[in-house]
DNA sequence: ACTTGGCACTCACCCGTGCTGAGTGCCAGC
DNA sequence: GCTGGCACTCAGCACGGGTGAGTGCCAAGT
């Protein structure tokens, strides 16, 4: 059964060139790690495992590095947890705690994600795809116009300055403003976004004559925001460890950069990362596991948070493909673990 | 006077070094430039101008290149204006009209600014220092809490959701939120944001005993909101540029990514150039000029923008000190323009 | 059947060498 | 004050040999 030791080896690959950035030889591979057997047994074992795929050479006479499968084998099946110390878990804590509101949190959480991988951090906004509304409010301001607030029952705000140009009389507009919000609150609040837009145009049917118009303008604005509420956003934050984190990064450190630019892709990526998690648990994409080209020699660890069951929304780092998976992934759970117990309250 | 010719060899070096990347030498500059002259004589201003500080040799043996002292004098005298095309202006104008608020307005221009310049984008926020409230909104939300907006006249919106610890009666939490709104907005409405803030108190005095506890805690919570509001922000883009534009600013690429993400370091940096432009004009900070050790090898074009006499914020991007400055500052002042046109309706 | 020591081989990397060419500074003459 | 000429400097590049880390393979040992 040579395999168990064949997989130690590559576990050793992979950790000495993650703390080393450098080609792993077989005579620093036995002195290293404690492996039992001479340096010509490695390489035995080293050449089965290129011939697998797992690991590569970068040129004849130099040491072995990961390829992406060998990464990946290490993720599923050979990375130990490393658990978080208690004074890393309290200076978590603390620092999310001190938080206002739900920007404030998500801020929050970005930063110090970045900050305790030294890695590039990513945070979706908890989805409103699955939150319901919670209150819709009608303020007039001003002569002819009206502030519009939807808030969702994520703690999520949108809102809207209305210029409601059918208005007639400001009294008279003050008063089918507040009849109005009655019969949309009754109409949406508690209802999932989707299904509040559907609900609307029947509000507006059922608006008295003379003040149709006003209720179709508002209506209107209303259904702008459920519709920018569906948007997914993202945040990010910490690119410039990016930089940092070696040269070969570096070099493709412009497409990554605009990569990250590019929410949309960062959404899609996040979205598709949901699925083949199996569902909240953590995600790792590797390398060319990223379809996104500018994203080939990064890796993404990601996962659910907010929410009991089923998440909310998704966080996580990004940084070269080389990176500490194991306390990486450490610390994106635990993270979102106590992101989820501040937005639970 | 031979003095007007060094400073059009300097105005060639200038433009020359921006346009190549590389050390120019007394041969290449009349060949690309109708001097006139011969190369020696190029080589004496050349001297001159070393002397004086305006540029230097990498090495012994290679051509000058301007020094931050040099594109100071260029940028100060020997500019001149670049027009951006009709076709470019119309651009600017129809990518920058579809935008629906405040948010979008300012997500809009930046990533305009980064487009266009091939460089990273900074917006400031519209200062709310100069802000005043428009209308201050408090809706019962729930049983116990309440939802507090804030609207300043620039267009912005603040919001908070306030836990009413001392509620007692539903019912009359309706009533006495309504008044202590109206009250309020007396108090407040129509002023500056810091005016307000201190006004805070003596409402909350004038309160009914009953309803005081109630009202402090809301009157907390605005006070937040327009400590909040007062707190400047900005937003940039485009930071996949700065990796694209050549390897000196790849080599201190981490530096500046980290001085971007500080946001508190380009607000200061924004607020000393809306001094030392001497107004809300053009201003240009050029490498060692900016005191932020990350942004030395950079150069800043901002220029204010939105409000008639005095801006409301600055705009403006960031790149290698070695930037097309009068592209750049043509296309800089073009979008200001066409955002304070946008902000004004 | 697996492990091991030995051995030949490869090749990136380092370092010294010499060459080339762009560019300079200076000077004497116009 | 401009110009041509000339000697000089030096980064960059190509060439070449030496070094060493690392490999692949094989034959012998357990």
């Amino acid at each position: 059964m040579s395999d168990d030791r064949r997989l130690a080896v590559l576990r050793a690959i992979v950790e000495d060139y993650v703390s080393t950035h450098e080609p792993v030889g077989s005579k620093a591979l036995v002195e290293r790690h404690r492996l039992g057997v001479s340096p010509a047994t490695i390489r035995n074992d080293m050449a089965v495992l290129e011939d697998e795929g797992y690991i590569t050479q970068p040129h004849t006479s130099a040491g072995r590095i990961p390829t992406d499968k060998g990464y990946r084998l290490f993720v599923d099946r050979l990375a130990t947890v490393k658990p978080m110390s208690t004074a890393e878990k309290r200076a978590i804590q603390t620092f999310l705690d001190g938080a206002v509101d739900l920007d404030d949190v998500v801020d929050r959480t970005v930063r110090l994600l970045a900050q305790i991988t030294r890695q590039a951090a990513v945070v979706q906004y908890p989805s409103l795809s699955r939150a319901a509304v919670r209150h819709v409010e009608v303020v007039p301001v001003g002569g002819r116009s009206a502030l519009l607030v939807l808030i969702t029952d994520t703690g999520r705000v949108e809102q809207r300055v209305v210029e409601l140009r059918s208005a007639a009389d400001p009294a008279a507009l003050v008063t089918s403003l507040t009849a109005l919000r009655t019969r949309l609150n009754a109409a949406v609040a508690g209802h999932r976004l989707q299904e509040a837009r559907d609900a609307l145009t029947e509000v507006v049917q059922q608006t008295p004559a003379g003040e149709m118009a006003v209720a179709a303008e508002v209506a209107a604005a209303l259904g702008d925001c459920l519709t920018a509420g569906l948007a997914e956003r993202v945040v990010i934050a910490g690119t410039s460890n990016l930089a940092k984190s070696g040269p070969d990064l570096a070099a493709s450190l412009g497409s990554v950069l605009e990569a990250l630019e590019e929410h949309v892709v960062l959404l899609r990526l996040v979205q598709e990362m949901a699925e083949d998690g199996g569902g909240d648990g953590l995600a790792v994409r590797i390398g060319s596991e990223n379809l996104h080209v500018g994203l080939t020699e990064t890796s993404v660890v990601t996962t659910g948070y907010g929410g009991e069951g089923r998440a909310l929304a998704r966080l996580g780092v990004l940084g070269p493909t080389r990176m500490d998976y194991p306390t990486t992934m450490a610390a994106v759970r635990a993270v979102s673990r106590y992101v989820s117990r501040i937005l639970a309250t």
